[in-house]
DNA sequence: CGGCTGATGATCT
DNA sequence: GATCATCAGCCGG
């Protein structure tokens, strides 16, 4: 049989709310190395955050900036909104509403390592190898199965998408500007697990 | 690996 | 009609 280590470990404890700080940046930063779990009718399918980018209120990069719209409104919404949108026509991206009524911030969530589901990700990927399955926010949803229909709703509301505990801490964890904007572009809201392969972007930005 | 480009569609003015 | 919080594919080094 396989040895003693093979399978995916056990999905970890449900976050709450109050397992989280309620600040944009602290936020991002906190993420690393949690877990990020969609329940699909076949099994569950995850993976371990390794990227993430804080959108502050005030921030001209972030889609709250021009206050809120239809688009935009669960950045407005209580903490731990499910914001989903369609990035260029092609990806959708997601993002954690990340302060509280009223105030429009979130953190994207860029890449994660593949942990729960391996084989259904790759699937839903089509081709491609680990090291891509979901190193990228776009290429993370498509591997989770994340798209429209979260947009509004809970990380912590008991819903099929929801946050974990961390399986394992994470290691050291790199700050750089963030990646594919152009406005409020040189503040350091990236945050990255240095050691990780799985992250996305250029190197020059993951040393 | 870095750099470039076309595809693609919802959103807002 | 312009603007993207992107991706895959292609090219050169």
């Amino acid at each position: 049989m396989d040895g003693p280590s093979s399978g995916p470990p056990p999905l970890p404890r449900r976050l709450g709310a109050a397992d989280l700080p309620h600040e944009t940046v602290a936020l991002a930063r906190a993420l690393i190395g949690k877990s990020l779990i969609h329940d699909l009718p076949d099994g569950p399918v995850g993976v371990r955050i390794v990227e993430t980018e804080a959108y502050p209120a005030g921030d001209a990069a972030g889609h709250a900036f021009i206050g809120q719209t239809r688009r935009n409104s669960p950045l407005f919404h209580d903490f731990g909104r499910v914001y989903v949108y369609l990035g260029y026509g092609t990806s959708w991206l997601i993002n954690i509403a990340s302060e509280s009524h009223g105030i429009g911030a979130g953190v994207l969530f860029r890449a994660g390592e593949p942990v729960w589901g391996i084989e259904a990700m790759m699937r839903r990927r089509g081709k491609g190898r680990l090291i891509d399955l979901a190193s990228g926010p776009g290429k993370l949803c498509q591997a989770l199965d994340v798209d429209k229909r979260h947009d509004g709703g809970d990380f912590f509301g008991g819903g099929h998408v929801w946050l974990g505990e961390a399986v394992r801490p994470p290691g050291e964890i790199g700050v750089s500007i963030r990646i594919g904007i152009t406005k409020d572009a040189d503040r350091p809201l990236r945050f990255y697990e240095r050691a990780s392969p799985f992250v996305s972007g250029p190197k020059k930005l993951s040393p």
